[in-house]
DNA sequence: ATAAAATAGTTACCCTAGGTAACTATATCA
DNA sequence: TGATATAGTTACCTAGGGTAACTATTTTAT
């Protein structure tokens, strides 16, 4: 399996670029996508649970987080702990995460038609376990 | 097959985060072991195949190739078209080359064995079926 | 109960890596 | 041979992330 990573590595760049374009039309960027994406499907979150969620630091998430209220798409609400700013999707954030979604889905058909349901079922699963293994590893280092 | 790119791309920093770790080592980064990688599976090479095979701008890989000039693992070398500047690993290009790639293969070793074989097999081949896809759709656009 | 340690978030500053535009030198095409 | 294309470089800019140091608040331990 040598150059597994090469290959798996290689698709990135593309795949970023596609998507960055394809959200452009609503001033966003896969960065800012992956917070609507996250609260969109974890509920009103805080910033050290997307933090964790996506491997980066705090201050990339209130970065991204500051952008995206700024674009109105998202609003932080107090929370009982009051450290914490737990943010949700405004109306117009709900409305944006529809639209998006619909394009992203359509770019993922048209990248995935050609596989067979067992090809994608088997690529899917083994990306999970890939990464299962690669959390439990990292886990230990820490 | 909704939030297949999400989970593709999660994978992504980690990796790339650790394979830069592994790389530190020898001054290296992941973007300038492409380089040494690519001469040294494609021979000597000129920056555009480079720029061309990883989907990056010209001006990014002169900087990579400058970079590993300084650290005398790579040498320019003049071609019959003179515009253009053949590049090769220098004897400790080679010897770097050896050490990393051990590095890396025990590590894709360590993320992998986990799997079946047929799992591997299966999840490269449909990889392999994604990144045709995407340079296919991709050049049609352009 | 309270002092010490931990946690959430922010700010300021820096780094990596890539992109674009404009340029030089050389090669190819018409 | 003049026009066009290509390889590479340079200068400048941008996206996005990291670290360290800080504030505010909460939890833990004595």
């Amino acid at each position: 399996m040598e150059g597994f990573f090469q290959h798996y590595l290689r698709l990135y760049r593309p795949l970023i670029n596609a998507l960055n374009e394809l959200l452009s039309e609503y001033n966003l960027s896969y960065s800012l996508w992956q917070v609507i994406y996250y609260i969109k499907h974890n509920g009103p979150s805080t910033l050290v649970e997307i933090a964790k969620r996506y491997s980066v630091e705090k201050p990339s998430i209130t970065r991204r987080v500051n952008a995206l209220e700024e674009l109105r798409l998202i609003e932080k609400r107090e929370s009982r702990d009051r450290r914490e700013k737990v943010i949700q999707l405004t109306p117009l954030g709900e409305e944006i995460y529809a639209s998006c979604r619909k394009k992203i889905s359509s770019f993922e058909r048209k990248m995935m038609e050609h596989l067979t349901e067992d090809e994608l079922q088997n690529f899917f699963h083994t990306l999970s376990k890939i990464q299962q293994q690669f959390y439990s590893k990292e886990g230990k280092q820490q």
